[in-house]
DNA sequence: ATAAAAAATTAAATCGTTTCAATAGTTGGC
DNA sequence: GCCAACTATTGAAACGATTTAATTTTTTAT
């Protein structure tokens, strides 16, 4: 079952294989007959031309670059990945997306892909998760392919840009103890997530700093879409009585959050007059809805943009570049889902 | 400025293209000592081997299929993308996303691009306003390219794969008229959206067989993002004494339902007790919303399943296969955004 | 009818890798 | 030291289109 090549249909039209690429490529130099001949005779094989074929030849034309998420459906990466189409854009560059899905096998099956398909460079959320494989970045390096990751890997000397999440959650623990918060918890996010293990640490930090003392029982495991963190909060709450409430809940993030006030609506507690709530991240939801969230903002366009900015800068550069880290400031910002109980 | 070729590393390295080649993929057939020279000279030439031409001898491995969606932060469309990958990835495909941004030279630029870079077969929400543009469409079946539409497009024979926008519409306007609201006006979605025009005749169609009676005042443009919805909201009642109000609102889709509920909220009108709300799509922000939207809920997950499948059978097919048009239901979920006023 | 001009077609070169059979180089056993 | 058995390397063919200069065919002008 060989392919059908250009010859095949040069051959079966009785023409040479100019005559059919320049039907491809709708050059206005074939007489209208034969290309309506050679027309039907590509659809009656079945013909498709090989894209990679068509593009060797002429050094391709167009511009694209990569981006490698881990979940399609979280507004924080599809922001991301929108603020590195804007600045990408501008360049000449298309952008193509994909998700990995917090898979591992897919974030190397597509890095393998990108590389391949003449799509200039890519950035990554890499998935980071006890000791990482990085195989395949160190692959990429060897062929001097460019990229970025949005987190730090370790073991790999890489262009960086990301948030630092341990710093932005011990900035808001911060803020709950001084405005007289005493019980607060941490609501912690998917288990093998690298964000995951920042926060907590982050949380931890913001009470060693403090006359409040950390306790592991502080750390709740929840998760992150909607569905688990309100399942979660149900049980959680489920056997405690009203008096060991926690007053403050730190989310991992948003959607976790959103979840978190779901279960808090239906078990009648009001937020933020009988809990504060947290969240992390600012995506778009969370100022809309009706109780805006108190959250940490991650300057998602920002990060998409900055990380588009150093792999198009490496793309066009004929040497190799120095690596880049950047660390970008996140910001606190208060809404209507936290309440100071002091003063 | 000559790219830097297979053969120039072969040549400073003093051995042959294949031993290169040998080192780029990994086999294990080289010498160390080779190996490590080799690396080195890529990196001073900083040789990147060109995936076109990787590909092209052995006929690459990997399947792949793209999307073309909109908006990439929408989760109308993500979800049609997550569930497009669910199936392709059982089927051994990867999926490729790109926004075309509402903007038709992307949509003809993706188009191409993905044709080009040996992606299978793409699945494109086109972008239908007026005389839509459908030449690239053309180019592409010319080709045999394999393609499937998430929306009728006049003037040309394809794939699709979409629902009844104007039969969802009218249903959820029904309900409403049934349940005894009588003011009962539609918040338009962006002008040149087909689907704006599409819902904008359901309504009307749904007054056509009622006791009601119809009239254009009751369309008012406000466009689909939440700080638009929230403004032109604002702007609507401002100008309206109470007893004016309508009792129910129809939404272009959730994404402004939740704006304008947001506006409401501010304006001290409540949902349901003084105006009715329903939304379209359901997207996953609708039910964890306090007051959970009642809407129109398209089956994302399913149309990209079924796109994806179709894609796929015309992938795998050596022959023409005949066109395939397929509309599926959309169901109408009442939950507590809306109110019955009779009975 | 014929020559010149224009249009359509062809054939060969080309793009930059991978592959694979052939060759060269290296080890180790005796 | 020699042969067998590996291991490492080479070089040419192949992949499937596009491109372009050269050629053939058609049209136009005289």
């Amino acid at each position: 079952m060989k392919r059908v090549t250009i010859e095949d249909v040069a051959k079966e039209a009785g023409v040479s294989k100019g005559t059919v690429s320049a039907v491809i490529n709708a050059k206005n130099s074939v007489k209208p007959v034969t290309r309506d001949h050679i027309i039907q005779v590509m659809k009656d094989l079945n013909f498709r031309p090989k894209g990679m074929a068509r593009n060797l030849k002429n050094g391709n034309q167009d511009k694209s670059i990569g981006i490698i998420i881990k979940d399609l459906n979280y507004p924080f990466y599809t922001a991301i990945a929108s603020g590195a189409s804007e600045y990408a854009n501008g360049k000449g560059y298309s952008v193509i997306v994909t998700s990995s899905e917090n898979n591992h096998e897919w974030e190397k099956k597509f890095s393998h892909i990108f590389s391949t398909k003449d799509i200039k460079g890519t950035i990554i959320a890499p998935i980071v998760e006890g000791e990482a494989e990085i195989e395949h970045l160190f692959k990429l390096k060897m062929i001097n392919y460019p990229f970025v990751l949005l987190e730090d890997v370790k073991g790999i000397q890489a262009n960086v840009v990301a948030i630092n999440n341990q710093k932005a959650i011990k900035r808001a623990v911060k803020y709950l103890i001084d405005s007289g918060h005493t019980k607060i918890v941490h609501f912690a996010g998917p288990p093998h997530s690298s964000h995951t293990q920042e926060r907590i640490e982050g949380f931890r930090h913001a009470f060693s700093e403090s006359p409040l003392i950390y306790h592991r029982d502080m750390i709740v495991p929840v998760g992150s879409n909607h569905e688990e963190s309100f399942s979660k909060t149900m049980e959680y709450f489920k056997n405690k009585s009203r008096e060991d409430y926690p007053t403050a809940i730190v989310c991992f993030n948003d959607q976790q959050a959103l979840g978190v006030m779901m279960a808090l609506r239906d078990l009648n507690i009001k937020v933020p007059d009988d809990i504060s709530i947290v969240g992390n991240d600012d995506i778009n939801y969370a100022k809309i809805y009706p109780v805006p969230l108190t959250t940490i903002r991650a300057p998602q366009m920002e990060i998409g943009k900055k990380a588009a900015e150093i792999l198009i800068r490496n793309i066009e550069s004929s040497k190799q570049l120095p690596v880049e880290k950047v660390v970008l400031e996140t910001e606190f910002i208060i809404r209507e889902s936290s309440k100071v109980l002091n003063n």
